[in-house]
DNA sequence: CTTGCTCCTCTAGTCGCTAGAGCATTTAGG
DNA sequence: CCTAAATGCTCTAGCGACTAGAGGAGCAAG
């Protein structure tokens, strides 16, 4: 909130030039990316190498805050580390043909569809267990029985990946509150 | 299928006796739960104590196979652990109301929706992606440049959860080869 | 007796973070 | 100027659900 530029202690600066440098804590909000996973990020190699104040402070720039809102973006939708690597490596070099980035792309979508196909026979699956069951005793219960017994179950595993989504914004765990 | 368990569980000598006990391969081959995976399964508390032979190695009778089943079939609907964890409890106590596995379910099939529709989002975007860019040069392409700016982006993180999907059958990393 | 298979335990790695310990530095207020 | 709070630093360990591999033991067949 703060902006303490009102005295101009520097002479060609405006109140506000593009090149400042930030802290860790400023770029996280500037680009929604957590502090440690910033951390994280440069660890593995996602960010170019940082420069740091005499105390040995991280210094973000307006294109490392872009990076990391790049980065933030590419696991909102689903790319994993590696490919945003790649991507940020293409996005370096202006002059390249896009064709690898598109195939990452692509492969991303491929999954995605794979992923909501399994998705939804997994739905119907659930659905079916949950709305057939009476609700008495577990002896009668739909939902035991489908899994004990794979007679009852028309979905089979259709292969779809390991893991899936990032989207920052979950997190289930009860906030800390003491 | 394999209807020949008619057999109660009897002394009187079948051939192929249904307590009969086997190694773990066998009971992996016959859950189709990897050897290793049942193992973990069994340090986290999934099976009951397992008997051994004098050479230490773990016997399965068909109740810990069906047990494995019963895993399996879960894992591939999406349960945690701990869910079927509770699931299985359930199961060993058939008198009880099953309000509980029905609430396990339905919060399964809560999530599984919930992530469908992020995940058609992300399919949206991503294919828009896709399909807008020119396949020329970084520059101008348009994947790279929906990432760099949110701008371009109709999408926005629709909260998923976490993680997704077992199926045990993925493994994308390129074979050793060396 | 050797070969080859299965099995055992144990450790460490995967992925993308998150949490916390134990310090140093910076900043705001008095 | 001093102090307290906030923020930063590094490092380690943990999550979930496995998977991979080392190094050794048991066991049946040839």
């Amino acid at each position: 909130m703060s902006n303490r530029t009102a005295g101009p202690a520097h002479p060609a600066s405006a109140n506000k030039p593009p090149d400042a440098l930030q802290s860790i804590g400023a770029a996280a909000r500037a680009s929604g990316v957590k502090v440690p996973t910033i951390r994280f990020y440069e660890e593995a190699g996602l960010l170019p190498p940082l420069p740091r104040t005499e105390g040995n402070r991280r210094l973000y720039g307006a294109d490392a805050v872009k990076r990391l809102v790049f980065i933030r973006h590419a696991r909102e939708l689903g790319f994993e580390l590696d490919a945003i690597r790649t991507l940020l490596q293409l996005q370096d070099r202006p002059d390249q043909s896009c064709a690898e980035a598109d195939a990452i792309a692509g492969a991303r979508l491929g999954e995605v569809r794979r992923r909501i196909s399994a998705l939804k026979a997994l739905e119907a699956e659930l659905a079916q267990m949950v709305e057939a069951c009476a609700h008495g005793r577990v002896a009668d219960c739909r939902v035991i029985e489908t899994l004990a017994d794979h007679a009852h179950c028309r979905f089979h595993a259709a292969a779809a990946g390991p893991a899936e989504m990032p989207v920052r914004a979950a997190k289930r765990r009860q906030p800390p509150k003491g």
